[in-house]
DNA sequence: ATTTACAGTATCCTTTTTGATAGTATGTGC
DNA sequence: GCACATACTATCAAAAAGGATACTGTAAAT
């Protein structure tokens, strides 16, 4: 993640936490990663299509940031025009649970009008369904 | 979140995602809601010993956070010195999926110098073990 | 009268992150 | 020779997040 803003290795408990949100939270980084899990394969373009709103700029970085972590890989096409593929990396796979649980939740709480809407109560755990249809 | 860096409901896709990390990217705040699940309740001094190298600003910063978004709820007593006792809300009990994917990956994939281990063969999907002991 | 505990507040300042905008490189097709 | 497509890079500026430090209020204990 070149800047850490999670620094690693603190004190002791929550750490694995840190540790593993500090990968993600960048502004794009955990769509991304959703993306690459649903889809596979994409091109630098098709993830910018898929985030309407970022600029080259700023995909590049979280690009740059989920590779140097080890989380994705990117391969070039020595071509011209450019052809540059991205894609989850092993590593990048075993955060599969923790995109389908924040995906899952999103899901169930999120009304369309942005503001989580529980409250309601049908106390924990969210119900195990919807896994990828509506994304 | 208050300030909303993530914002809900801009594109479609991987919008539950963001909605959802964007209730937890604080740079405390998933700690926080871990620990509230293991411990089930904390008053304020108890998270701020947690969390080693937090300010109070910040930790109150985080908690009022987490409060204006329903995750966790504040019980204060009429007492002094004050007693203010934090706890995860139903729908914060709903995230426990979210934290445990991340604590369990944490828990996996980061050694404890810092940097993400993977790039081992054995590809996807953590071993299910490592629950809650280490924390 | 003074100190102590607890849960914060108030200010000020630095670092990080994000955005906007424009520009680069190059083989191919026209 | 020129425009096109793709995947960026460069610069500048604004905003957001985080950190350091010091201070507040109050009942009970000393």
């Amino acid at each position: 993640m070149a800047k850490a803003r999670h620094s690693r290795f603190d004190c002791s408990p929550g750490c694995s936490v840190e540790a593993a949100i500090g990968l993600i939270d960048g502004k794009w980084k955990s769509v991304i990663l959703f993306h690459l899990m649903k889809d596979g394969t994409l091109r630098f373009n098709a993830i910018q299509r898929h985030l309407c709103k970022v600029t080259p700029r700023m995909l590049t970085n979280q690009l740059r940031e989920l590779e140097e972590d080890g989380l994705i890989t990117r391969k070039v096409y020595a071509q011209v025009p450019p052809k540059v593929e991205y894609s989850l990396s092993p590593l990048g796979n075993t955060m599969k649970p923790i995109l389908l649980a924040l995906h899952a939740w999103g899901d169930e709480n999120i009304g369309l009008y942005g503001k989580p809407h529980g409250h309601d109560p049908r106390d924990a755990s969210a119900d195990p369904e919807a896994q990828l249809q509506p994304a």
